[in-house]
DNA sequence: GATGGATTTGACCAAGCGGTCAATTCTCGT
DNA sequence: ACGAGAATTGACCGCTTGGTCAAATCCATC
């Protein structure tokens, strides 16, 4: 009680957490490719190398699994969305939210996916996040649109599906990467490809609501 | 051999179709909220109030009974699509083909949150549908936006990413339409919402990519 | 009202599911 | 080198799954 060494265990977790992640990575595909319900433990365990019984050792249960992969989701969502607030402009600010969603998707397809098919099973884990802090950041953003609109900066429109346009678009690229793939011989989106598909995604956008 | 009396069998299809109907909706809702691993053939069959083994009579196997939803929702969205045809100029046709998806959007939220959950585990029973018949639509619709482009009609772009982009939007409103709940505090969008959303769609991306 | 095919259904099955557990092995401070 | 907790795992459990089957019922026709 008078000395505790190092803060909590020193080297334990560095192979535990090597684990966890293998494990957790396992579960972001599988959970991408059939849902929560059509993952099974064991496919996750396989794709991990492990034993199913060590799954268990590491997360209690699926849906623990499933919890903690779906809160890295939500962070990596916030992080990309405060790009929007770091310009006044609204050229700029809109140019580099969008680039930002498009370069999340194409980082982190998986995580846009395990989104989709969360709310196309009624959200029920996700719920919470979308009624509170998603609800929060929109109305916020949708404050500062309306003051552009009025300024004269932006045209007129309603600004939540301006922002339902980008989220569809952006994770459109992730979600239909494999309708795209059929759609392109085979072969998924080259980085050229991708390229060209965000700057014309930007300016498209961009054109249909600035003033003019 | 000599006489068959009415073409085949008088009205013995009446009821049988009218059972088979009523598997085939309930299929199309549970296999919209869980994905085709996440659905169970005895869900689909409470909610058709038969027992499951009739439901076996009418489908022989899981399988047989999601080709027949997804076969039906491939003809809806090849038919939405003969609305871009209809009209020689690129504003008409395009209003008319985004108007026309987000109706079948509204119109019909299932078959477009099946469309998408098929996407998402890779596409399996649709993949030869989107190398064979979509990309022939799309590659034939690329190249009248092409001429719409060296006339001068419309700004210079990408056709597939301008289709990606009205797809993404238009079908956003089905998939994603509990997370629109969600920020709408919690009513799914009104008529007068969805009009509004709709006019906004087209607005948006006509000025996007009309000239000038 | 008898016939025979269409239809209905409770009972059943093998396989797969999420999760448990006790026995074993590993790891590391002493 | 030893003791104790951490980590590993094969075997197992109760339950659900998609699908089967034979017995029962319906129903148009003769």
């Amino acid at each position: 009680m008078t000395l505790t060494p190092p803060p909590q265990r020193p080297a334990r977790s560095a192979g535990r957490e090597l684990k966890e992640k293998g494990l957790f990575e396992a579960a972001r595909s599988v959970f991408a490719e059939e849902g929560f319900k059509g993952a099974t433990t064991a496919e996750i365990a396989r794709r991990a190398g492990v034993p199913k019984a060590n799954l268990h050792y590491y997360f209690p249960t699926k849906e623990a699994l499933y919890r903690a992969v779906t809160e890295e989701i939500l962070t990596d969502w916030l992080a990309a969305a405060s790009s929007f607030d770091e310009n006044d402009d609204p050229r700029e600010a809109i140019s580099a939210y969008i680039a930002a969603k498009m370069d999340l998707a194409r980082a982190d397809p998986l995580g846009s996916r395990i989104w989709a098919s969360e709310i196309l099973r009624g959200a029920p884990v996700i719920k919470d996040f979308l009624e509170t802090t998603l609800a929060e950041w929109l109305a916020s953003r949708e404050a500062i649109m309306r003051r552009w609109i009025a300024a004269g900066k932006i045209r007129p429109l309603e600004p939540r599906y301006f922002f339902y346009m980008i989220w569809a678009t952006t994770q459109h690229y992730a979600d239909f990467e494999d309708q795209m793939r059929a759609l392109n011989g085979g072969a998924p989106l080259s980085d050229e490809q991708f390229q060209k598909a965000k700057t014309q995604a930007i300016d498209t956008i961009l054109n249909g609501v600035m003033p003019q």
